[in-house]
DNA sequence: ATTAATTTTCATATATTTTTGAAACTTCAG
DNA sequence: CTGAAGTTTCAAAAATATATGAAAATTAAT
């Protein structure tokens, strides 16, 4: 396969991909665009390549970079913006577990505990499946929360498959 | 909180954040009132209790067994279906990561491998950047892979905060 | 075998999300 | 300051995903 052809399709499967995770797809194509290639590239650049709006473009890049990861980069002489994509790919993993961590295990985390007590008869068998299972959920959720800390905190021996070193 | 309004609030947050997840709200929905309720329930009372139609509780059903998360319960002296989900949480979980593992991770390692092996020169920078990405992405999923499988092997012992037996 | 109850299907309708593109805004060279 | 280049915004259009409901299919009681 050549390189054109390849990254025509790891583009377009990066779309499809990050539709089955809440991910914009077109967001998910910019990125992908970004991460293969090997110079920081323009807004018109990536216009043409993906064959999209300027609109489009400059709001789905706005939100990459609220993530953190892509970068603005300002190139002397150039009167253009110029973007990048951070490559090292656990730095990336990291950095979208976080985020997600904070906007969506978290609240979920909050709602729970808040459901979690409620008024009403201890013996009556809806109250108790209503406190068993958001109760349940909580501690999944916790321990989950917990669980990509430790991940996180490993650094890239996860990654690079030295994870005995956490274990001393 | 009473425990209506607290069923009310736990259904409907449950959708939400369903669909940050790139899961149907209503799917979301139904598996919420099954997991809160204490016993079977019937299409008609999904159909009352959340207000939508016939067909697409009977879709969304459809696909909630699909993924193991409900089953299809016959009640003696009884004419119409009723449904359950499962209450074990960390079943739940499982379930779910092993069904999404199947789906999504396997196809994207599969895609990825294809990728890796392009023609071309390999001295040539936008080969090389491509031929990186892709591997260490590749590298990623496979990380993530063994990890998940750990973690289901571990079975209650990490739900349960128990994680210390697997390391004997 | 008939028919009433229940479930399933799927073309169409509705809702939601995403994209466009032109106007408004900003920046900066001359 | 002026205006051309570049960026951002956002109302409206398009695309996508989801829901409806009535007809078809299935099931089971008589």
């Amino acid at each position: 396969m050549k390189l054109a052809e390849a990254k025509q399709q790891f583009i377009s499967s990066w779309g499809a991909f990050g539709t089955q995770w809440g991910i914009n797809r077109t967001m998910a194509q910019i990125h992908a665009l970004l991460l293969v290639s090997a110079h920081p590239i323009t807004q018109d650049e990536i216009m043409g390549e993906l064959s999209i709006s300027r609109g489009n473009v400059n709001m789905n890049i706005r939100e990459l970079v609220g993530w953190g990861l892509v970068d603005r980069v300002i190139i002397s002489g150039e009167r253009k913006e110029f973007f990048t994509a951070e490559k090292d790919i656990w730095k990336v993993a990291t950095k979208i577990i976080k985020e997600r961590k904070k906007r969506e295990l978290d609240p979920m985390i909050k709602l729970l505990s808040q459901l979690e007590h409620i008024e009403g008869d201890k013996k009556d068998k809806e109250v108790q499946q209503f406190t068993e299972v958001v109760g349940s959920i909580k501690k999944l959720g916790f321990q989950a929360d917990k669980t990509l800390d430790v991940m996180i905190k490993a650094e890239e021996n996860w990654f690079t498959g030295n994870i005995l070193k956490m274990l001393k």
